[in-house]
DNA sequence: AGGATATATTCGGTTATCCGAATAAACGAA
DNA sequence: TTCGTTTATTCGGATAACCGAATATATCCT
């Protein structure tokens, strides 16, 4: 029988608890490229939807998975709501992840099928 | 008209890298589960069926998304393939979200639907 | 109130992802 | 080579996520 020290049922309730919270809004590389944007300086959704070329519609509905993940904040002026991020941290992470595959991942990665 | 410091093409490029050398793996999360199982100690396949109590071809397929990015390296023995993590900075990465969404996340999301 | 602007949501339809079951492939032992 | 063991892949079918278009909501101004 296998065993394990790591407490699975807690680990997998913190991971579900993990998913849902950031990695879920990570699925989507548009949204990644909107937390960059914020990353930069709070905008607002039509300057969004200029600065990346996508309907506002679409914008909406992505900040709108940000924004219930709580990652980013809204203030509204006027007919105009602000968006900034709330954690400037999911940045670093991002960049974290970057610098990782491009030490290393890239020369170990095999050549099977990658979905 | 909205304008940014930031290289977008070049900056799309990256996050289209990333989220496809990455963020994909981080998609479900069993398999982020996967990660952390192999982050405590390098595994057999079975083993890993057995103690998440997943079918053995489920764990096959989602060890093979991890395995096509690079994140796990693996190492036959006989009929037997053994697991290890690549690059353990995964788990450093995912505890780091973790952290950020422990400290701030939870008072700043709204009630809006979270899809 | 009525119109203009900015943002959010809903609605269909398409696509992608996931799972379980069955099957295939790799390897060792007899 | 044949069998048993372990792992990998394929094949539907079900589900979930995504997008564009249309519509609804919120706010301000006259």
């Amino acid at each position: 029988m296998s065993e394990t020290n790591l407490n699975l049922p807690r680990l997998t309730e913190e991971i579900n608890t993990l998913h849902h919270h950031i990695c879920y809004a990570l699925r989507e590389p548009v949204r990644i490229l909107i937390l960059y944007l914020l990353g930069e300086q709070g905008r607002y959704v039509n300057e969004i939807s200029e600065l990346l070329d996508i309907p506002q519609p679409t914008v909406s509905r992505h900040l709108a998975v940000l924004r219930g993940r709580g990652m980013v904040r809204t203030e509204r002026q006027g007919t105009s709501v602000f968006y900034t991020l709330s954690n400037p941290h999911i940045i670093h992470i991002l960049d974290d992840m970057r610098l990782m595959f491009d030490a290393e991942f890239d020369e170990s990665a095999d050549d099977s099928i990658v979905v």
